[in-house]
DNA sequence: TAGTTTTAAGTTTTT
DNA sequence: CTTAAAACTA
């Protein structure tokens, strides 16, 4: 009898084997960049229900993203059909689906809707009348973060967020607003699920009791929140296996711990570590340019990782003058490749720091008719037209979303001035109702623009219950589903004639752009539950690629972030310019992260990486002079092709000449000076460069810049110091 | 007060 | 160069 071992298993290696055949204690996967950690979760899950008997509806595996999501399950399911059974989420979509079950446990009512960045700033601007738009943004982006580092208003640590009473305050206020609506934000799709959990019940043991086998990926992108979760949902006898990489961890500034790496053992009762350190994935030059950037951090736990393929083709780094030029030199680089038999547009991936930065590659692209798509960035569902419509769906599902009401309710304009709709909302409860009954109290204008508001959200819930007929108008088609429950609230409300009219004379598609989302509608089943999983959809998965975007062979434009597990044959790396990439307000573990984002974009490629920088970049219309980034320079030269002409600021020695001051004998570190566009400053550094000195001033603005002596000195008056007594 | 014009301000990265 | 807020007019 032959122990012959199963296909799947066999086209792993031995580390990868371990990881898969581990029971027991908690184990935690260290999983290089390209080390196979897909295959080895994809597998794992498939070994459990094939060779342990598991059964699928006791694993939960928790990805990153959607996307990630939808691929490992695809790919478990390959090896076996039963994987599909798997509870296989996102930390959000997880606590998401928790809520509807047992959130009533937590006093939500299960037809919440889930409040984005935006709204939860809406809500907040209510509570903060007449703050600054960006006052208010950056409490909500606190309030976000004490909810990623599980803080409540009145927890003593939330100091080391912001300590200021007042924030406490407006954060408890907004925490009581938004359960009085019965809705919830990001950070509570975690910290709700945390605190039913914990305060247990009946039907809570019983339900700790199912998940038998945990798998998370990414693990060193999860923050204190998740890991309080995770800690709720193992329980004895359950298995919990974390696969993740400090190298790749990009999302420290959405509370990201990588220390929760450090401490897993701690935090789950000693676990075992197994480490994957082969790559298959890129050539080795590759993987060592990337290697040489991240090997400047301070804070890592080091590893060697191996590339298991041949050394491969030299990365080549290029300057160029500017970022027209860039544009120009990438589309050339790709038409050229495109030259040899058997290349494919879907081999690049033309990958940028910033979204903003897409624009140019676009329009140069569309000029030169190079195919291409646009990861993430599509912010369809931001947009105002479709934020309205959103909003009145919400509205039906749930009448006390105050943020939806003031969003929609003078939507055309229909005479509900700030005053009348702060009189409704202070009603609290359902505001459809609140409006109908405080109608005679208003002005005549405001009455008359209640009635047409209410008309359409009645025409909206006849639709949806499927009451009335099919609604079409000239202007939008409904088809099947909840598409006419969208159409209706767009007729009904006026909000459809309103931008036919505009779009005559703009030009714009935000007529199309309802139809979309009618369209996208048009998936779900009429009725309360279908719109309720249609709005959980998009308020969690923004990607809408699986339309018409997954077909056909095309160029990747992708910010360095939505890179993150996948792979490209070629990968371009745009804008690696001092203050672009890195941006120069970074310094210490944030500059650390960054570092990690090149490396992250760097091992993406398999066969061929190209870096460019650029001399000047147009920024706030502005052309600005750009030096290249310090991660250029702690790439080992003898790695790189270096072409184009090289700028002063780069130098084969990473260490450069500061001193006190300038060999020209103008400048000395401490001058006081003034410039007319930044007021006043002093010289904090001193640098020389082949071009003679420069000179950076910081200035009382914040606002830092360099200039060479040279050429610029007579921009910067020099003022003699003056002191006081 | 609704809709326009003028002016200022500003850009990470995302579930 | 775009977008949001403020100022302004009908």
């Amino acid at each position: 009898m032959k122990t012959q071992v199963p296909a799947y298993l066999e086209v792993l290696n031995p580390e990868q084997r371990e990881a898969v055949f581990h029971t027991g204690k908690p184990l935690l996967i260290l999983a290089g960049a390209g080390s196979g950690k897909t295959r080895v979760i994809t597998t794992k899950i498939a070994w459990l229900i094939r060779e342990k008997d598991a059964d699928p509806h006791s694993i939960l595996a928790v990805t990153f993203t959607n996307k990630a999501a939808r691929e490992m399950a695809e790919r478990a399911r390959q090896i076996d059909e039963r994987a599909g059974d798997v509870m296989l989420r996102t930390f959000h979509s997880f606590g998401a689906w928790f809520l509807r079950r047992y959130g009533n446990l937590g006093g939500l009512d299960p037809g919440f809707v889930i409040y984005d960045d935006d709204d939860s700033a809406a809500l907040l601007a209510t509570i903060m009348e007449g703050k600054p738009r960006t006052e208010v943004r950056a409490i909500s982006h606190k309030i976000a973060r004490a909810k990623d580092f599980f803080l409540s208003p009145d927890d003593p640590e939330l100091d080391l967020i912001d300590h200021r009473d007042s924030f406490r305050t407006i954060y408890a206020k907004y925490e009581k607003r938004l359960n009085e609506i019965g809705n919830v934000d990001f950070g509570d799709l975690i910290k709700m699920p945390v605190r039913i959990l914990r305060e247990g019940g009946e039907a809570i043991r019983r339900f700790k009791e199912r998940f038998k086998m945990i798998l998370v990926d990414e693990y060193q992108d999860t923050n204190i929140a998740q890991s309080e979760l995770l800690k709720e949902l193992v329980c004895p006898g359950s298995y919990l296996c974390v696969v993740g990489d400090d190298d790749q961890s990009i999302y420290r500034f959405r509370g990201a711990e990588v220390k929760n790496i450090l401490s897993f053992s701690d935090n789950f009762g000693g676990a075992d570590i197994i480490r994957l350190e082969r790559n298959y994935r890129s050539t080795s030059l590759i993987l060592k340019t990337a290697d040489s950037v991240v090997n400047h951090n301070v804070g890592r736990l080091g590893k060697t990782l191996v590339s298991e393929r041949e050394k491969g083709k030299q990365p080549v780094l290029t300057f160029l003058s500017d970022q027209d030029n860039e544009t120009r030199f990438c589309a050339e680089l790709i038409l050229e490749s495109m030259k040899h038999s058997g290349n494919l547009y879907s081999n690049w991936a033309l990958v940028y720091r910033t979204n903003a930065q897409s624009l140019g590659f676009e329009t140069e692209f569309l000029r030169r008719r190079i195919p291409y798509r646009v990861v993430g960035s599509l912010k369809f569902y931001e947009r105002e037209e479709v934020k309205d419509i959103l909003a009145l769906l919400s509205f039906l599902v749930n009448p006390r979303d105050e943020v939806a009401f003031r969003r929609v309710a003078n939507k055309p304009s229909r005479g509900l001035g700030p005053s009348a709709l702060s009189r409704i909302t202070e009603q609290g409860g359902d505001l459809a109702l609140a409006a109908e009954k405080l109608a005679p109290d208003l002005s005549k204008k405001a009455q008359t623009g209640v009635k047409a508001f209410l008309k359409a959200i009645e025409a909206g819930r006849a639709a949806l219950s499927g009451d009335s007929m099919p609604v079409s108008s000239a202007w939008l088609r409904a088809g099947v589903g909840l598409s006419g429950c969208v159409v209706a609230l767009a007729t009904e409300s006026g909000i459809a004639e309103y931008h036919l009219s505009h779009d005559e004379i703009t030009g714009n598609q935000r007529l199309g752009n309802i139809q979309e989302v009618a369209n996208a509608a048009s998936l779900y089943p009429a009725g309360p539950e279908g719109l309720l999983n249609f709005l959980e959809h998009i308020e969690l998965d923004r990607s809408i690629e699986d339309s018409d975007d997954s077909g056909g062979d095309k160029v990747t434009l992708i910010t360095l972030h939505n890179t993150k597990g996948l792979e490209f044959r070629r990968v371009i790396i745009t804008g690696i310019e001092q203050g672009i990439f890195p941006r120069d307000d970074k310094e210490g573990a944030d500059l650390e992260e960054e570092r990690r984002l090149f490396y992250v974009g760097a091992t993406r490629a398999m066969d061929e990486l190209y870096l460019t920088s650029c001399a000047y970049r147009r920024m706030y219309g502005r052309t600005m002079q750009m030096q290249p980034s310090i991660f250029l320079k702690e790439i080992d030269q003898n790695l790189l092709r270096i072409t184009g002409k090289k700028p002063g600021g780069y130098g084969p020695v990473p260490e450069r000449k500061k001193s006190g001051t300038s060999s020209d004998g103008r400048w000395a570190i401490g001058d006081r000076v003034y410039n007319d566009d930044h007021g006043y400053g002093y010289v904090s550094e001193i640098r020389e460069d082949e071009d003679g000195p420069i000179i950076r001033v910081s200035f009382e603005t914040g606002h830092q810049l360099r200039f060479l002596s040279e050429h610029q000195s007579s921009n910067f008056q020099k003022i003699r110091e003056e002191r006081h007594g």
